[in-house]
DNA sequence: CTGAAAGCGCTTACAG
DNA sequence: CTGAAAGCGCTTACAG
């Protein structure tokens, strides 16, 4: 592997000089830059992060951490802030957190505390307090995508309004016997993104003058298969909504491939609305309350590349994303309702 | 932050023996050690990776590269290698390969090179002359989820029996007029997955004493909008076949979406198989031939940790996994067959 | 079993 | 505008 050292041989100059060249530091001749330049991308030298580094204590790299990804969203969160990372220069390490605490405090105390990144992306995790103190200790930008996290700014979208406009969008088609899916109780380790979504669901019966009905909420976490799970203990309840919403797209294609296991069609005997536009929504005609998860990892990642590069930490900031109702072919006015 | 120096003053002993000590080598008295590992415990005390992989040329961090990751599949390939890699104290550096021949180039030279990878995961890439060359020039272990790479270890399945196998359960049905969807002549960047499974679909009709019909075969890369695209083109050039074998789960989803919109019936109409067993792939009730991806990222991951630690260079190594058909509800025997 | 010292490949005051 | 030199925080022969 070549080094500064050969770079500098080949060019007749100190490593000093071609550690300012190759950098654009100010106060190197133009001439002597050129020729350095043009010896270093000959010789395909790149300085190593570790040395440099060393000095500097800056590593260049940015670490994602998100739950076991299992997810269409984590994995949006990721190539958005890819995007802009790689075409920063900056590295992303990707960090997984699983539910069990002991392996969190491997990542946690081991692999994060290395010194090994410049900033912090978190991706949609409930931190315990413990874990929250240890990412204020390492004293590096933090960003969260998703929930707020006291203490450090975020990109989100406003999820109680998620939760009015699915709902809402029911209510004007009609629909009085809506169910919610999501918000497991006993997810120690979930977001408060379920409850907010479901205070939205209140908040719009509420403002059509519909009753909640408690049995017509039903916990339920991310994934499609717990929308089957959910929408089967619907039943079990012997509660009949003509209408389902749920906290997420993957979980609305559960609910609905489980009430066409049922016998029910959709829409016509059961409209369901998810939150995400998931890349595959479209193939269940699914309405859908859009939200650009890409676009959250990008804004994220830029805003700590800023912070990296001003060293001006904005006062804790919420940035607050756009949301939209994507209608589709899963909802419809109840059975027999009159236009 | 806390330094070597720091739990050796505490300690009361030389600097090298805190490292020796945390790092498991021999050659330091029992009770030293216990003595070390305390207090490092205490001072959450975890060696710098920029500061140690100076003298030793090692970063403790794997790479997993990929094309622009919109895909189910490179999720999985990732969460495997994760999986092992976090187990054994790696970092995951992820890197994303677009299309465009100058941004590879940025990746390749800019990032890669940077000595920041102990390792290289390649997933399903197919890499230019000049790629290869410089991967090799790097001199670190490589390893290769899905096509094989010449000079390069991988670990992948048979795609021409995947081919011979979702092909072998349409013909078995009854079907004649099989199309094949998959394998776009101009994607160059594209991996010689698609014309494998593809011979496979050949094979299994000769095998079955059918003559293929060029006009059957339609090409496609890997996601659900392809599929639809693909289908549509088959219902242009008016050929009418009862049964679909596509490239992978994604398409075979858009495939059936856009049926469905035509008014064909699946499976009745048209039978459709995919390959993957995608996460979502239950959904679709579709038929499918399901190879593990996660355990790919994991073996292949598992296997440069090995060399890694052992040096030794297992000759170019072909690891070949187990595919296997799933049967669900998108295939039948075609309208009017007997049994 | 332990320590003193050199060295890994850079960056950064400090001189000139 | 350029260079000599110290130093970043570790690891690793080499002595003892």
């Amino acid at each position: 592997m070549t080094g500064i050292v050969d770079v500098a041989a080949r060019a007749g100059v100190s490593v000093a000089t071609v550690s300012r060249a190759l950098r654009g530091l100010p106060g190197v001749a133009d001439t002597t830059r050129k020729a350095i330049q043009q010896i270093a991308a000959e010789l395909d030298y790149v300085a190593s992060p570790s040395a440099a580094g060393l000095p500097t204590g800056r590593t260049g790299a940015v670490a994602v951490v998100s739950p076991v990804a299992r997810g269409w969203y984590f994995t949006a969160v990721c190539e958005g802030a890819q995007d802009v990372l790689t075409a920063n220069g900056y590295d992303l390490l990707r960090y997984e957190l699983s539910e069990m605490e002991t392996d969190r405090h491997r990542v946690f105390d081991t692999q994060l505390l290395r010194k090994r990144v410049d900033a912090l992306l978190i991706a949609s995790l409930r931190l315990t307090h413990d874990e929250v103190t240890a990412l204020h200790a390492m004293n590096r930008p933090v960003m969260v995508v998703g929930p707020v996290v006291p203490g450090s700014p975020c990109v989100r979208v406003d999820d109680v309004d998620v939760g009015r406009l699915a709902t809402g969008h029911l209510v004007r088609l009609g629909h009085r016997a809506i169910a919610y899916v999501g918000g497991n109780p006993d997810d120690r380790l979930g977001f408060p993104v379920s409850p907010a979504r479901h205070a939205g669901y209140l908040q719009a019966l509420e403002s059509a003058g519909i009753e909640p009905d408690p049995a017509l909420t039903v916990p339920s976490k991310f994934r499609a298969n717990d929308g089957v799970n959910a929408f089967a203990e619907l039943c079990a309840r012997n509660v009949s909504p003509t209408a389902v919403f749920t906290v997420s797209d993957e979980v609305a294609m559960g609910v609905m491939h489980e009430a066409r296991r049922r016998g029910l069609r959709v829409p016509e005997d059961l409209s369901v609305v998810g939150v995400d536009n998931h890349d595959m929504s479209w193939l269940f005609g699914l309405t859908t309350v859009a939200q650009d998860v890409r676009e959250q990892g990008r804004i994220a990642a830029a805003t700590l590349i800023e912070r990296l590069r001003t060293g001006i930490e904005h006062e804790t900031s919420v940035t607050t994303m756009p949301t939209s109702l994507i209608v589709r072919s899963s909802t419809s006015r109840p059975a027999g309702a009159r236009p």
